[in-house]
DNA sequence: GTTATTGTTAACACTATGGTTAACAGTGTG
DNA sequence: CACACTGTTAACCATAGTGTTAACAATAAC
């Protein structure tokens, strides 16, 4: 989990996951739009395998790189779980008015 | 963003966040469960802070935190956008097929 | 007015990130 | 074979993150 939301917290790599979720891409090509050298598309590119949100496929001399939804719904879930702790209050209040019974 | 997303790579900090999840807490009561110094505590929840996830009233001595979910929303709707990208696939395949005179 | 409590700041160490250049491995192409 | 192309590794630099201890500020309590 840390490894996703560091891996999400730079813009250049979340520019390469936008560019990713419109369809594969090589290394290269995923890059391109930034003014970075080579090697450090390869170390974004490795993060971004390291959290599982990308894998690769070699083929010849060129890198196919496709996105992987997994660990991006966990970390949604995550996400989605503790932002709702206003709506949960709510809940928990209503669960109160509607079964004082229960716990 | 950036500051979002770096704020929950940390798992003291997603600690943090699902104690706050619960109710506002003080900088004690946000430390307590874990073995680390106060200015550690002081740290991390400043990095809530600059991630404006974490709100602070001061009174007296003690400090109340508590959760603001705005930034957490827009993280998740980002991940959400980017993750949705076989749905997205399928929805312009669909619109291909529905509608081939736009665009 | 001491003393305890809550939290911050300052200074330091260690590690990880994000970037560079230079050199290399592997794969196509003339 | 020589050359260009794609991408990685190695070595380095600067900055930021995570933790520490020690000292301090501010408030509460006795």
């Amino acid at each position: 989990m840390d490894a996703v939301f560091m891996a999400l917290a730079d813009a250049t790599r979340r520019g390469m996951i936008h560019r990713l979720s419109e369809g594969p891409a090589t290394i290269g090509e995923l890059g391109r739009p930034f003014a970075i050298s080579k090697p450090a598309v390869t170390k974004h590119v490795k993060m971004l395998e390291r959290a599982g949100l990308v894998t690769r496929r070699k083929d010849g001399r060129v890198h196919h790189c496709k996105l992987n939804a997994k660990p991006m719904k966990e970390a949604e879930d995550w996400i989605e779980k503790h932002r709702k702790f206003w709506e949960g209050s709510l809940d928990r209040l209503a669960s109160l008015l509607d079964e004082p019974e229960r716990e």
